[in-house]
DNA sequence: TCACCTTGCCTAAGGCACTTAGGTAAATGC
DNA sequence: GCATTTACCTAAGTGCCTTAGGCAAGGTGA
């Protein structure tokens, strides 16, 4: 019998293109196998299961994104790097829909920290350098945001504003107006 | 053999306690069986299947949160409503993680038009009644809100500030404080 | 009171996914 | 050319979801 060509990395890559197609929660074995015309038991030489095959995703999820956004900060600051930041995720979310669910994955805190993780707060706090906060508020501003962000995507990708008007693009542009005020008023202690 | 006396009722119930024991993922029509002492077949009496059961878990939790948070609103406006609704929605979350990941659940239009869903926008509008916005710019404000609560919630639930400084508290107290400065100096078009 | 019907629970059975153990054949290296 | 590694296989056990069909307990009407 001929071989396949499986490797993690083809398998990684399947898994969060079929993510894309049926979400990520389709996300199987089995799925991939067949797609790979190979025996469930096979990948295992590959991936250490399921929950590792899912976690090798949001890994490469939160690393393509990560990438993508240090891309759109370059040159950026202020109000137009937090536009690009956040439209970087936005567009994301919205083209890849299965890899964005996997980054919602909870990781174990060692894998999250070896991952692209750290990188994404590193680059909400490059946005917050052209602004005047405190050390401590830059925290405080930096959960604020990735909240935003994270809530407002989770939500639009529900379809919690699908019905509604305006529409979603208007009320994302004003969000981010709206924070960009905050950010250059933020409230005093 | 004597009844069990499972009603669709208590099996929700017992649904959504177990969900906030082991996580809502994990809530399945085996171990609801196993708990009432009852062969899983019998629960298709009572429920639809899964994905009927966890979409009354995800109804029952809305319910209550939407209660919680129109007897948190009575009587408060301005900024002592934002908080206080943020934090009916952050001490249910901690509370009972695995309802409040149920209320996270996709739902299809028609169940999410019938069940609490629509009252908690209408919680959100009724704060900002306090603030001086306009029609389009009260939309635009409560999927602002609506989004960071959940962002922040889904982030903390996640463990995403476990292992850092400031603590998550104060953070939450600084996003209330700084949710409140946006809604009363909201920037202009 | 008794026959009847509804209803709550059962067994049986099929499907799909995950995982481990152990075998075989293809590729690789000496 | 032979040994080793590697890629894939079959077999087998587990767990969950779901449908179909049966039986008996509890309430209902004559």
């Amino acid at each position: 019998m001929s071989r396949a060509g499986v490797t993690p990395e083809r398998l990684v890559r399947a898994g969060a293109d079929l993510a894309d197609e049926v979400g990520f929660d389709q996300v199987t074995v089995s799925a991939l196998a067949r797609q790979f015309d190979v025996k469930v038991p096979s990948l295992y030489a590959h991936v250490e299961g399921s929950r590792d095959l899912r976690t090798r995703i949001a890994l490469l999820a939160l690393d393509e994104l990560a990438d993508l956004g240090a891309a759109a900060l370059a040159g950026r600051a202020g109000k137009a790097a937090l536009s690009a930041l956040g439209d970087v995720y936005r567009d994301y979310a919205r083209a890849h829909p299965g890899r964005y669910a996997a980054t919602r994955m909870r990781l174990d805190p060692a894998t999250a920290a070896a991952g692209a993780g750290p990188r994404h707060a590193e680059l909400l706090r490059a946005i917050l350098r052209g602004y005047q906060l405190s050390e401590t508020d830059q925290t405080h501003a930096v959960r604020l945001i990735g909240s935003t962000f994270h809530g407002y995507l989770s939500l639009e990708l529900a379809g919690g504003f699908d019905h509604s008007s305006p529409d979603s693009q208007q009320s994302w542009t004003r969000i981010m107006d709206a924070l960009d005020s905050l950010l250059r008023n933020w409230p005093a202690q």
